[in-house]
DNA sequence: CCGCAAACTAGAACAGATTCTAAAAGCTGT
DNA sequence: ACAGCTTTTAGAATCTGTTCTAGTTTGCGG
C-alpha cells in the first residue's frame, strides 16, 4: 500500500477532510513561514511544470528542483504525485471562485445561472488544456478524497440556488447539483480526449441543466 | 510521448475506433488464430490478476508470466497497460449486455428500465471491487478513446426509449442518456472512495433518471 | 551559547511500466 | 527443403514515482 493514510505530523497539509486550501488559520501545528514558503514555491513550481507538459512534464524530481527543495522534502510535504496535483487543482477552484465572486452570473433562471458558471469554468481551463488534462485525469484518479466534486457541487447551489451552502441544501438539491457537476466532468474528460467541441459541452450542459435544476 | 496512436501493423486490436469487441468478423488483417488464442489467454490472465488485487496486482510481467508470453509481446497486442484495461472492461460489459438481454428490465417507465439496469450494472461491479476499482479507473484515465461511455449510453437508450439504438436516437436523446451515464459513472467512483453507500447511489441515480428521462 | 528533536539535503536504492536488442521460432511461397 | 519475412522470446536497459539512509541545518527551551 502507498497512498495511505500516514499519520505522519508534518507540515500541516490542507487540501483534506472538508477542505480549506488557502493560508487557512486552521487550529493545528501551523508551522514557520519558511515552510508556508516551500509549499508555495513548490505549488508553484508544479503548476508552471504541469501547464507546460501536462502531468508527464510534472515530474517529481523536476519540481523538487525548481521548488529548490531535496526530493524527500517535496515527499513530505506531499506524499505523493496525487497530493500535489490536488493541491494544485485547489488553486485553481480558488482562482474560479474568486472570479465568480467579482462577477456573479446574472442571468435569469437558476440553471442558466449554472450553465454560465459551468461554461466559464470550461473556458478557464481550455486556456490551459495540458494543465486541465493533467489536473481532472489526475483528481479522478486520486485515491484519496478530493474537494474537487463538492466545491463544484457547494459553487452551483450558491449560484442556482439562491446563494444556498451545501449544508444547508436539501437531500434532494444536492443530488441535483452534484448530478450536473458530474455530467460536466465526463464532457470536460470527453473534450480532453478530443470528442467534444465547446459548443457541444455548453449544449449538454444546457440540455441536463434545463431538465436537472427546472424548480430547484 | 507514448501512448500515441502507432502505426504498428500488428495482431488486429479490437476495441478501437466505434467498438466492437468479440471475435468480432471485422474486415482487416485478421492473424492467425494462434494469435487469437494468446489475445484470449492475455484478456484472461489479465482479468484474472485485476480481481485480485485490482490493477496494482495486474503487473504487465506477472500477466505475460500467466499468460505464457514474452513481455515484449504483450506489448505488441497492448501497447500499453491502459489498453489491456480497455480489453478487459470490453468483456465485463458484454456480460451486462448478454445478461440484459437475458432478463430485459421489465419496469413501466422509461426512467425505472434505466435505473433497473444502472443498478444491475452497479451489482455486478461491486461483486468484484478491486476489478471494478481498477477498471473504471484505468477507463476514465484512458487517453484512448473507450467505447465505455457509449455502449452505456447506448445500453441505455436501448432501454429505456424502446429499443432506439445510438444511430438513430435524437441528437436530444443521446445527450440526455450521456448525462445519465455520466451520473452513474462518478457515482460509482464516489462508491469506490467509500464516500457512497448502494442505497445512496440508487436515490441519485433515480432523481437524475427522473429528470432526465422524463419524456425521453 | 548548548543540546536536542524535527526538518532538510544529497544521493542511492527500489519498483513497476515501457523500450530495446539479439537471437530463435513460425509461415509462406518456391 | 530453403530463403525471406514476421512474430516471439529472453532478458537487459531505461524512465519515473517512491522509499530509504546518512549526514547537515534549523528552531527552540534552557
Amino acid at each position: 500500500m502507498r497512498t495511505t493514510h500516514v499519520p505522519v505530523p508534518p507540515p500541516a497539509s490542507d487540501t483534506e477532510g472538508t477542505m480549506e486550501s488557502h493560508p487557512a488559520p486552521g487550529g493545528h501545528s501551523v508551522r514557520t513561514r519558511s515552510q508556508h514558503q516551500r509549499r508555495k514555491r513548490i505549488v508553484q513550481a508544479a503548476a508552471a511544470l504541469a501547464s507546460r507538459g501536462g502531468v508527464e512534464a510534472m515530474q517529481m524530481r523536476t519540481v523538487a528542483e525548481r521548488a529548490g527543495v531535496a526530493l524527500g522534502t517535496l515527499y513530505r510535504y506531499f506524499p505523493s504525485k496525487m497530493d500535489l496535483v490536488v493541491a494544485v487543482v485547489g488553486e485553481e477552484i480558488d482562482l474560479l471562485e474568486s472570479s465568480i465572486e467579482r462577477r456573479p452570473p446574472g442571468a435569469a433562471t437558476p440553471s442558466s445561472r449554472a450553465v454560465d458558471v459551468l461554461m466559464r469554468a470550461t473556458r478557464g481551463l481550455m486556456r490551459e488544456p495540458e494543465l486541465a488534462d493533467a489536473l481532472i485525469r489526475s483528481l479522478i484518479m486520486a485515491e484519496v478524497q478530493t474537494p474537487f466534486g463538492d466545491r463544484m457541487t457547494g459553487l452551483l447551489l450558491r449560484v442556482s440556488a439562491d446563494g444556498l451552502s451545501l449544508e444547508e441544501a436539501s437531500e434532494e438539491q444536492t443530488d441535483l447539483a452534484g448530478s450536473l457537476a458530474s455530467v460536466w466532468v465526463q464532457e470536460l474528460l470527453e473534450m480532453l480526449r478530443g470528442r467534444r467541441t465547446y459548443d457541444q459541452i455548453q449544449r449538454r450542459i444546457e440540455t441536463a441543466a434545463a431538465r436537472l435544476l427546472a424548480d430547484i
